[in-house]
DNA sequence: TGCTCATATTTCCATATGGAAATATGAAAT
DNA sequence: ATTTCATATTTCCATATGGAAATATGAGCA
């Protein structure tokens, strides 16, 4: 699955918040989530799927671990809009782009 | 549909790719994406409900815009993450964050 | 009015998705 | 070896999704 459609659903998106804190077995993240265990589970193989974190086996738990680098994609594919709405002209500027 | 999940499909992108060009009718769109024509209009459509593009009319033709607003919202989302892969001590630094 | 162009909507279909509940797996502790 | 804890997988179900094909709508034109 692409970073863009696992950002898709707000759960993941969540996870990937917390783990930006540091890394976190999956208890921990069910704690936080108000999702059950097997939800937890099923969102994290598909960010495990779409390379947005990693696991680690560590004794009895699992501990996962952000990898933003597929997020990089998104941060390049969003770049030349960004200038977009990044000033009040916006619409100015697009209207004299179009029409030179 | 929240901008995130119209994101999630590559023609979508596509389309907001091409009216970052400026407005274009859906004629011009169905040209240039290898999708019937009914596709692009759905597509449109969800586009239209996540607020990222703008019709109007003119004349025979439904002239579409691009309104980047809700990509903000996006990029603001990305905005912690960025620093995450702008550099290559990245591992370090998050372990030396997680381990005071 | 009837025709045509541009676009939207509907229908059909196969597939994917997310959640809940139940079950399976695997490591560690007893 | 058995139990327990942590997690993953499976099953079931309702709903959403995307594409293709057919049809509908609506504006301008003959």
């Amino acid at each position: 699955m692409s970073a863009y459609a696992a950002l898709a659903e707000p759960h993941r998106r969540q996870i990937l918040d917390l783990l930006r804190e540091g890394e976190r077995p999956v208890t921990e993240l069910v704690k936080r989530l108000d999702l059950s265990q097997p939800g937890v589970s099923k969102h994290l193989k598909v960010l495990r799927e779409a390379g947005l974190v990693v696991v680690r086996t560590e004794g009895k738990q699992r501990v996962y671990a952000l990898r933003p680098d597929p997020l990089a994609e998104v941060d390049q594919w969003l770049e030349p809009y960004r200038r977009l709405w990044s000033s009040r002209l916006d619409a100015l500027e697009r209207h004299l782009e179009e029409n030179p």
